[in-house]
RNA sequence: GGCAGGUUGCCCGAGUGGCCAAAGGGAGCUGACUGUAAAUCAGCCGCGCAAGCUACGGGAGUUCGAAUCUCUCACCUGCCA
């Protein structure tokens, strides 16, 4: 995350430049691999595991830098891992629980056209798509033990740290979880026979998972392959990246809705927002050193926050959806008042947001409050009254029995609820019967 | 298998019969300041408008009264085998 990044001698454009980003947590000889870079295109690979239905923005960091070095001139190969999903990489929270296969396959599907969105699938480095289920349902555990496990020695499978830290805790491993490493190596040194793929990149996390792949091809073929590793981006005060109050911020917008994850960004505090900008953006070097000056010399203006919110939410989200979750910004969160945005905006933005469709006799604000889900109980509704942070239609409410007025319904039907200064939800209270 | 200790609110942790809806810290929420940031300061922080209700691992007791005592079940930790 800082300019500190050292940057080897012998090196490489696009090497240099993912230094500059901090992106580059750990290579295999990198001087070897700019050499490679520098011969011709390149082909590589990143693989996804399917343990969930949608990804994530921490996985977006390897999508993206998968992208960067596509667009230096080398041929992805995005991975949906079909057969490693089904068995689990060794995490220090203990032992997996499995999920079924029907489950897994359903999510490959859906993690497959995530990562689509992120790589070009034409031109002369054209991705391509790669299911680890291909080459490994196949096989025969005969083959697997003869012709893969031969070149995995237990020492060296055995002092990978999480296999070690995971053997030393209380809940030990399971010989499936034990096994992973094995099943990646594999990819890798199937796709180097397919495609000729020489490099792997994944996250840090995944290091000794990657260089399984490196050393079983160097054992099975005698070539040699690359391993290049992103960091675990963090916050500023060391705390975990993409998550919210809310939970993981998904890059599936039914999980997060396009709204919560432009004011997730949005909200990125100064002292990380230049870092993400490096990690996230694609502007050029001179556009981003322009908006970290921004941010030194006129933080309240928030033009790098602006700029990282608007970009990243058009990369997942699209243009439209983008424009309308900024206007819905606006509206809830802008001086100007409510009255002057039109209908359709406003119920856009409320709908981003979470509009609330109620029926029945006029509600009170403890009523509204808890409705919206902005006050977890009735209790929790008084208490933020009391407080001073309850407003309707940006006006301060502070009698617990306040009802809204017909003339407090803009056009005749919402109202705009909001708990302390970011909390906002929106209210329908023209439900057509 | 035996012995000893432990299980308290979102998390950590005090509390050994009434003054306990339960100290303290963290997290979280709200206000002030500000920039939808950070820091700081202040208030809040089980449910209920309230009366009150529900809570201290589960269950059963003792007592006018239990987080606190007894029995029992479950789980965790340490020592011994």
């Amino acid at each position: 995350m800082s300019d500190e990044n050292p940057v080897p001698p012998t090196t490489h454009p696009l090497l240099e430049d993912l230094h500059w980003r901090g992106l580059i947590a750990q290579s295999t000889d990198e001087p070897e691999l700019a050499a490679a870079l520098s011969a011709g295109p390149v082909s590589f690979y990143g693989g996804f595991d399917p343990t969930a239905r949608s990804l994530h923005i921490g996985n977006l960091v390897l999508l993206l830098t998968m992208r960067r070095i596509q667009e230096a001139g080398h041929r992805p190969l995005g991975l949906v891992g079909g057969a490693t999903g089904l068995i689990g990489d060794p995490r220090m929270s203990g032992e997996r629980v499995l999920n079924g296969p029907e489950v897994v396959a359903q999510w490959v599907a859906q993690i497959q056209s995530q990562v689509e969105k992120y790589l070009d699938f034409t031109g002369p480095f054209a991705a391509r798509i790669v299911n680890n289920l291909d080459w490994t349902a196949p096989m025969s555990a005969i083959d697997f033990l003869r012709d893969v496990g031969k070149h995995f020695r237990m020492g060296r499978m055995l002092s990978k740290e999480i296999v070690s830290a995971r053997l030393h805790s209380d809940e030990g491993l399971s010989f499936t979880e034990f096994s992973y490493q094995i099943l990646q190596g594999m990819d890798f040194l199937e796709l180097h026979r397919r495609y000729g793929c020489v490099l792997q990149v994944g996250g840090n996390d995944q290091w000794g998972n990657l260089t399984s792949g490196t050393e079983l091809i160097r054992k099975a073929e005698g070539k040699v392959a690359h391993a290049l590793t992103t960091p675990l981006i963090t916050k500023a005060d060391g705390t975990k990246f993409g998550k919210t109050e809310s939970g993981t911020v998904w890059l599936d917008g039914e999980l997060t809705s396009p709204y919560a994850f432009y004011q997730f960004w949005f909200n990125v505090e100064d002292a990380s927002v230049d870092g993400y900008l490096k990690v996230f953006s694609f502007r050029t070097r001179a556009e981003l050193e322009a908006l970290a000056e921004a941010t030194a010399v006129r933080p309240h203006a928030r033009e790098a926050q602006r700029a990282l919110a608007a970009e990243v939410t058009t990369l997942v989200h699209g243009e439209a959806a983008t424009a309308s979750v900024m206007a819905a910004s606006g509206a809830l969160f802008g001086r100007g008042d409510l009255g002057d945005v039109d209908e359709a905006t406003l119920e856009a933005a409320l709908s981003e947001a979470g509009l609330h469709e109620m029926t029945g006799p006029p509600p009170t604000v403890v009523e509204l409050l808890r409705a919206t889900g902005l006050a977890s109980s009735s209790s929790d509704a008084r208490r933020t009254i009391a407080e001073g942070g309850a407003n309707i239609n940006n006006r301060r409410i502070n009698d617990p029995e306040h009802m809204p007025s017909p003339e407090d319904l803009l056009f005749g039907r919402l109202l705009v609820v909001r708990r302390g200064k970011r909390a906002v939800a929106g209210v329908n209270l023209g439900a057509r019967p």
